[in-house]
DNA sequence: TCTGCCGGGCT
DNA sequence: AGCCCGGCAGA
């Protein structure tokens, strides 16, 4: 495609990673005003923007990098996170509003992107969970809806922003929530440096193009994204083989956010999903044969046509076996 | 290696 | 539909 439409989405899967150092920094220095830390990092999204297209930039964090308050262009890359810790809430998510302008444009072309949509967010969020520096999250919940993203710490409230937000807070929506948002544990394990089993919080995604998607909730409350089904009927063809979590051996020198590293281990379940597995529900349309989930049936006991009269006496076979199908004169 | 039979091609 | 066979997989 053109280069420019590549630089934006490489440029679009980069900022978050380098919002996320800045959360963590941003907590650092909570003492600071709203107003403030905001403007900071409206500065800070612009100037990365300006400067992460280079790869350089992603390089695995430094945990132990100082949060200190300055005007440097790399202290933005610490401090210009766009998470808001929302504190007494419990929980931390991406919502703004409609706060400020999309601080970075590049952001915002990706998220209103229509062919991006749900696949691309789950790809970068896996890319990003792969990066993401050791945290102590235990399991965070995150909105699956088209161009949403947000990710809460708690089951009730994720099904509360989706009830309220996406499905227009009716109550015949009651479980179709569960749908709508997936918890994202420690499956989607960093393998970059250690098995730490130590859940990865999902990072999440600039809602400065979800302001429209929030904006009309109700449209979409009755029916499911078309974006969502697919994601979800991708589920459930995954859903015949087993959910892979263990880890291919890597190269040291692999580099931790590429995405080839990360796709295939990382995969996050629908709390649906998981209940219609749990619940042995069938897809409705997919027939099932032909994929690996068929099974070949396993070898009766019984004896059959060729044992009984053996090969000399083919012609006392029945038809089927003589076919070599399945033996219609001694069934199992 | 033997056996059962699925899947698919040919007539 | 009838016939045949390659090939897979369990014993």
């Amino acid at each position: 495609r053109n280069p420019e439409a590549a630089n934006h989405r490489r440029r679009s899967s980069h900022a978050p990673l380098l919002v996320y150092y800045g959360s963590s920094a941003l907590i650092g220095r909570d003492f600071r005003s709203p107003e403030s830390v905001e403007m900071d990092e409206i500065m800070a999204a612009m100037v990365l923007t300006s400067l992460s297209c280079s790869p350089v930039v992603q390089s695995p964090p430094q945990t132990d990098q100082a949060p200190a308050v300055s005007s440097s262009s790399m202290d933005m890359e610490c401090g210009g996170g766009e998470l808001s810790d929302s504190g007494s809430s419990g929980y931390w998510s991406w919502d703004h509003g409609n706060v400020s302008p999309a601080p970075s444009p590049s952001v915002t072309e990706a998220d209103s992107s229509p062919d991006e949509g749900l696949p691309m967010e789950m790809e970068q969020s896996d890319e990003l969970n792969a990066k993401r520096p050791k945290s102590s999250f235990r399991g965070v919940y995150k909105c699956l809806w088209p161009n949403c993203g947000k990710v809460l710490t708690s089951s009730v409230g994720i099904k509360r922003h989706i009830r309220v937000l996406h499905l227009g807070g009716s109550e015949q929506s009651h479980r179709e929530e569960d749908f709508y948002y997936t918890k994202i544990s420690c499956e989607a394990v960093d393998t970059s440096a250690t098995q730490s089993p130590s859940p990865q919080q999902q990072q999440p995604r600039s809602n400065s193009s979800s302001g429209p998607g929030h904006s009309k909730p109700s449209t979409l409350s009755q029916s499911a994204p078309s974006s969502f089904w697919q994601i979800h009927s991708e589920h459930l063809y995954q859903a015949c083989s087993p959910i892979q979590v263990s880890v291919a051996p890597r190269s040291p020198t692999a580099q931790p956010w590429a995405p080839s590293m990360v796709k295939p281990r990382c995969r996050s379940v629908s709390v649906g999903e998981q209940w219609l597995q749990q619940n042995r529900l069938q897809p409705v349309s997919a027939s099932p044969s032909r994929t690996h989930c068929s099974f070949r049936k396993g070898r009766s006991e019984a004896k059959k046509c060729r044992k009984v009269y053996g090969v000399e006496r083919k012609d006392q076979w029945c038809t089927a076996c003589r076919w070599k199908k399945a033996c219609q004169r001694f069934p199992d």
